[in-house]
DNA sequence: CGAATTTGACCAGCGC
DNA sequence: GCGCTGGTCAAATTCG
């Protein structure tokens, strides 16, 4: 399934060694397994499309009410407004973009736990049990696509390492990860994308079910690499902005790093990216979108207006036709 | 010594 | 049914 031809469309921000350059919602991978899904997959879904990385690691969704889809109005009718509107973060599991959704995904998330409960006491009564669940409900997933000299991005949470695998038609293996917290089920993987070895796929599957653990200063968000962040370090990890969307008592919770943080470019703000996103009218869509979750009057400056989609340009007439169809697919 | 990582084996889904 | 591939498990190993 693999497709060569996007490689080309992820656009990084120059000069910086670890950059924000896509994110993809995964969460339309229903019809094919999981395997089905490779990399070039993560680089045609949801170009262009879906929230910053701020929305989708530290902010809960944002109801259809305070947010209305501007997929029917502006997007191609392929496009469903659930790409849009976004995946569910991985912080929380009552996040949703509909109030059906969020009973949905609560119960996926407690489906979830009783799974773990369920393996657990399967680990308990039989030595090697393999776990057999037909037909596992699949959690939402995203991807995203930074430019970084390490694999493992640091976005505040604690991943435990589980497996790793060597991935067909790359010469990267792909890491997999599971969060460290209790009861919390999420899952990520990181592999190198073949086609740009100084880029990084990390996908995500789940929500959170608990904030994002608090940690010593200098662990996590002000990472000692994050200070050179900017200044072309090399190899830090990765950095997420504080957001100031205001959803703010979860928001609290759920970002306790990157709080005091000044960022200064290493996200690409100036006009030159900007005005180069915003030739593609999915850009605007979502830079529009970006400003209605902003409107904190204390937020920063450097943020508003600017999310880190600006760093990502594809034109949308790529759009992978795979990928439409299974979006019809999905519509139906 | 506990936690995290590594790594080979196993399992499941899919295509042929 | 079989082979391929992705995903997960868990014992062994390494690390702090």
């Amino acid at each position: 399934m693999a497709n060569s031809t996007f490689s080309d469309q992820v656009m990084v921000p120059a000069g910086f060694s670890t950059s924000l350059s896509g994110i993809y919602d995964m969460t339309c991978d229903e019809k094919g397994s999981s395997s089905s899904l490779g990399f070039m997959d993560m680089l045609g879904i949801g170009q262009d499309f879906g929230p910053s990385l701020f929305d989708l690691l530290h902010t809960p969704l944002t109801p259809p009410q305070a947010l209305p889809s501007p997929a029917s109005s502006v997007m191609p009718e392929s496009m469903t407004s659930e790409v849009v509107n976004t995946p569910a973060t991985p912080n929380s599991c009552s996040i949703s973009s509909s109030s059906t959704e969020a009973a949905n995904e609560e119960n996926q998330c407690k489906a979830a736990e009783e799974e773990d409960q369920d393996q657990e006491k399967a680990k308990k009564q039989q030595l090697k049990p393999k776990k057999k669940n037909p037909k596992r409900q699949r959690e939402p997933r995203f991807a995203f696509v930074t430019k970084s000299e390490v694999d493992h991005l640091d976005d505040g949470y604690r991943w435990r390492k589980y497996g790793q695998k060597a991935v067909k038609n790359s010469p990267f293996p792909r890491s997999y990860y599971r969060c460290t917290t209790a009861a919390c089920g999420v899952k990520k993987r990181v592999e190198r994308s073949s086609d740009d070895p100084s880029t990084v796929v990390t996908t995500y599957e789940g929500t959170h079910t608990h904030p994002c653990p608090v940690t010593p200063r200098g662990s996590i968000g002000m990472l000692p690499e994050a200070a050179s962040f900017g200044g072309g370090g090399g190899g830090g990890s990765f950095l997420i902005p504080q957001p100031h969307y205001q959803v703010q008592q979860q928001q609290q919770q759920l970002q306790p790093y990157f709080h005091n943080q000044t960022v200064v470019p290493p996200f690409n703000f100036n006009s030159t990216t900007t005005s180069t996103n915003s030739s593609s009218p999915y850009a605007n869509l979502f830079l529009q979108q970006e400003r209605r979750f902003v409107p904190s009057p204390s937020s920063s400056t450097l943020f508003r207006d600017h999310g880190l989609l600006q760093d990502m340009v594809a034109p949308p007439g790529q759009m992978r036709k795979e990928m439409k169809e299974e979006q019809l697919d999905q519509k139906v």
